[in-house]
DNA sequence: GTCTATAGGCTGATAGAC
DNA sequence: GTCTATCAGCCTATAGAC
């Protein structure tokens, strides 16, 4: 991800980077078919040839951008599988996790998601281990705070739909949310991310606690 | 909604009715920017030329579908306002009413989000009170809940939020799912949306709770 | 209301000079 | 590696006949 195999690349490829760059902003707002090449270059301050030359066209950008993010997301989460901790404290670090990288990388959940309701077909050549990885990583969890007792028996599958889904739906709707405040359109405070995780968290932490009064029936 | 106005509608104009029906499902998988006008008139059965006669263009048909969607979601969810229920009989009634709306609606999550996603301008002329009113209503259930002491205390904005990301998310993102199961390359059986919402409306009346296993401290 | 034929605009891509 | 100039294709919209 850092290096390149470039042997002059001491500066690391600034036309590459920039349309990388230039690329996530555009795909993230306006989808594959709604982003405009000239943009994307006028935006990164480039010839618009450069697209082309570099990464084969306009699909060849989005699917390089596509597997770096993907990439950056499945490493960052790996890390936290490796943790030897409670179930709950787990899954508050899954999603911190999460959120750290969408934080370094505000647009992904934008793109993900387009892809995802498009069918996902874009995807298919670039994904494939990702989603199946995070979707085990949950699925983990979940099974040890069951053994645990942390948790009370529920499936990993639904569970991990509730969690990313709301994650994902909410980094990517913030925009929206940023532009109708600011334009005055809705006079609500702007819910802030760290507000939004922590109420999730704690959502989530008592919504999966065991049988809250009665302590521990048979089993 | 049921009744036009023109006269000689008696069997409730087919063009019309087959343009929006192709049209939503082509703007739900591929976005306003990659529906493409040939493709919804074919798969509509009438000539092209149609959608300008009866919408005035691609766009007005792209607004047309949402108003008339956004106001069936709306008039549903509103009727689940005058109930008087505890609250958390009333978060399932929200629940199961913008269940059964999506389900007669399947590709409204679709195109919806991705209007979100995609910063809500085309959305400004058409939605205004909806998305308003929306998060009105779960702010309502939320604040009776509060007072009744059937929920503890927490931020109206923030769980409408995580209530509806993880609703859309999910009904968005079901077809993905379904293809990936149905062509092979994911094993899993396929989540049931019935599930989902169960699971979901369990979680988050667990996770509202008040205080679960010490009865009511000083406060 | 419906259809055919056509126009006009825009978009992504590249050949070839530097 | 970068840029200019150009092109071919596609896509929406509509004029005008029925």
């Amino acid at each position: 991800m850092a290096a390149r195999t470039s042997p002059t690349a001491r500066v690391a490829m600034p036309t590459r980077d920039a349309l990388l760059a230039a690329g996530t902003e555009a795909f993230a707002a306006h989808g594959f078919d709604g982003a405009r090449v000239d943009r994307i270059a006028a935006n990164a301050g480039v010839n618009k040839a450069m697209i082309s030359y570099h990464f084969g066209g306009k699909a060849g950008l989005h699917r390089a951008i596509l597997e770096a993010s993907l990439g950056a997301l499945a490493e960052r989460l790996a890390r936290t599988r490796g943790e030897r901790l409670p179930a709950d404290a787990r899954l508050r670090s899954f999603v911190e996790a999460f959120v750290e990288t969408v934080e370094s990388q505000p647009f992904l959940p934008q793109m993900l998601l387009r892809e995802v309701i498009g069918g996902g077909r874009r995807l298919d050549a670039v994904v494939g281990p990702y989603f199946l990885q995070l979707a085990a990583t949950v699925r983990g969890i979940v099974a040890q705070g069951a053994r645990e007792g942390t948790f009370r028996r529920v499936d990993p599958i639904l569970t991990h739909l509730t969690i990313v889904g709301s994650l994902v739906f909410f980094f990517a709707t913030h925009p929206f949310r940023a532009r109708l405040i600011q334009e005055g359109r809705v006079t609500l405070p702007l819910p802030a991310p760290r507000a939004f995780v922590d109420h999730l968290e704690a959502l989530l932490i008592r919504g999966l606690a065991p049988q809250a009064s009665r302590p521990r029936r048979s089993r």
